[in-house]
DNA sequence: CATGAATGAGTCTTCATTCAT
DNA sequence: CATGAATGAAGACTCATTCAT
């Protein structure tokens, strides 16, 4: 009987990696322009097994981008443990569009899943922490906010999605420059005004910019 | 006779320009994902009108794609025209910026559409000249090209896209940012290669950034 | 005044023949699956002219109907005309199939059109004479009679639509074949009850085989 | 479990007999101009099954054609084994045009089908073998090929399809002058060049003739 | 009268989702 | 539970015909 449970719920679990495995190849090729039927067929199941363990195509597309935004909390943990503060900042900048770079997620601009909400407050607070850091070791403008780094970030990963695959490692040039500019040096002001918190989530909350599918 | 002929012309030219700006407000709504019917409902006209101008969907959106392109062509002649050559290049990046800020084409990175084609061309010969200049008046970093100034304007564009609707005017802080960058001062060397015509050509044309519709 | 009127109605039958030039010329080319906007593009004038001659598109194929018969009709007469009468079927059925054959209409079988029936009576008259002429010579067996000689033709006409355009003339090694077998010759005798008028009259206004358009 | 499979199976194949039956009554009824939904409403079914099982409108159209070629085939192998040979020819030319007039598919000139193409080559082989069989027991003219008798079948096929349903039976008069003229007899050659396998190639590619659907 | 712009019903086809087996 | 068959609401596009200019 256990046995029996146990091989379902085995079986079960392997048929959900499955679907997500298929489902994430497929966005690494499409976008999210693919047919759960097509999902079906890599995976090896039936259409219906899909709908049983995922109620929407959304659903889907929300599960898959749970992963990656664990792999980007991994990389921010890893930038904070980095042993010099100072060079925190930039490590982690760097790493987390490496990490984007690798993860192939492309059009993959996610942050408004449902799966990221609870992710974004470790996210941002991390990010608080390391700004710190490298304002301590004077090795950031004064005049940036923890938000300025997530759009920063953001802006690199949307360009990432945009020419990794037609030229690999261009936008390594681009955040060069923007890094650059994030140093301190008697440079002109930012005309805007800083970014809040509340800018934040109206940005995340903002549809046009992550509408999944269709 | 004339009078007839150019009446005749007339009612279909205001026909023309309905069902242009019902889809363009559409498109500033929902992207391209809306319906050829919609356009005719917000249009008042019969779906078969809109046929008869545009051969298709993706016509009809490359004929939105089209006078957007002239604007910003535009703006970089004006920027050219600078009086203070040096002052050129961050004059016209913000103004490009500033330009696809106020025109409201969301998700709009439509530099592959058939109608760009032309424009390109006037277009990155504009961005070598203004480079040039700022470089004569020492006011930008030597290891930049004129193809990085359009991934800079490119990358920023769609920052706008993704954030402007949400919260208006956060770009700027972003685009204050790369344009420290942008400016000599003994900054770290670019970590990449320099960015090839080849390279910008591939960009363009690759498919998934850009395609329109569907 | 006179003047007027009368350049009105050239001008309107020179547009009436442009129109069916176009058409014919249409049709030869695609059988009935063509535009009623390609025929007024081709012939150079407005939709409307069109549809102000010809009050549908099947009327206008009518129209184009009519002078085929015509030159069939012609042809019969030129081969009751023939000097020995024996040879008038034969010439006959010939003549007709030529006739068919470098008329160009292909899948042209309009005999049930509305403007061919007055002149299926004449036609039907024709054969008469002319079958009773090769009987008198001793020239085609017994048990045939005028509607025989009807289907025959229609046959090869469908036989020539079909294969005229891919591989030129094989339809005379078919017609050589039957008219073989219309010869007297101690042959095996009529499988089926002779073809009466009516019988014909149903044959031209059975719908499937006719029927233009679509 | 086998149970259940074959179930779904069955089901899903009585399903599919039913389309293809509301497919063939409506290709009876109308040719090639019916609609999907039609099919659909008249099987019974949503319009989605049907795509399920036919990729498109023709493939449909396809798998019309296809067990009627096979009854054709069967037919040609019955008359192969005809006791008599020298009486194959004529009962094999007779047995196909019945078949095609039983088989009750008007306008189904369907030879170049895709499905019809394996089925050709077979086709084609037994009319060789029939042909022979005739020649030595001098039962047909030295002049003619086997090319020539598939024109004869595919012509009286046209004229079945053209006329058994208004006048049941008359076809027959025809194809026995027909068969009349194949007898060898001391009448007149043929006066065209014997039909070669590239001539057969090419009548049955030709589009016009035999294209299905639009 | 001529023109060609406008119309919109009708066609094929796709695909997320439900449901019988 | 798994399967994949069934569903049907859209969506893009065509074309005969009408009608304003």
């Amino acid at each position: 009987m256990t046995t029996t449970a146990e091989r379902l719920r085995c079986d079960a679990a392997r048929n959900r990696e499955r679907v997500l495995a298929a489902a994430l190849e497929l966005y690494r090729e499409h976008g999210p322009a693919f047919t759960v039927e097509e999902v079906a067929t890599r995976a090896g199941v039936g259409i219906g097994t899909i709908y049983r363990r995922f109620p929407t195509k959304s659903a889907l597309l929300d599960e898959l981008a749970r992963p990656y935004f664990e792999r980007l909390l991994t990389t921010a943990r890893a930038a904070q443990a980095h042993p010099a503060p100072a060079e925190r900042l930039e490590t982690f900048i760097r790493a987390m569009a490496e990490q984007h770079a690798v993860d192939g997620i492309r059009s993959g601009r996610l942050w408004d899943t449902t799966v990221a909400r609870p992710l974004r407050d470790e996210y941002i607070r991390a990010v608080e922490g390391i700004l710190a850091d490298a304002r301590a070791g004077g090795r950031v403008r004064a005049d940036v906010n923890p938000h300025d780094v997530g759009v920063i970030i953001w802006t690199v990963s949307a360009l990432i999605d945009a020419t990794d695959r037609a030229v690999a490692e261009i936008w390594r040039r681009y955040l060069d420059l923007v890094l650059d500019g994030l140093r301190p040096g008697g440079d002109q002001p930012l005309t805007t005004r800083p970014i809040t918190s509340a800018d934040w989530e109206s940005l995340v909350a903002s549809g046009p910019v992550l509408r999944l599918g269709t």
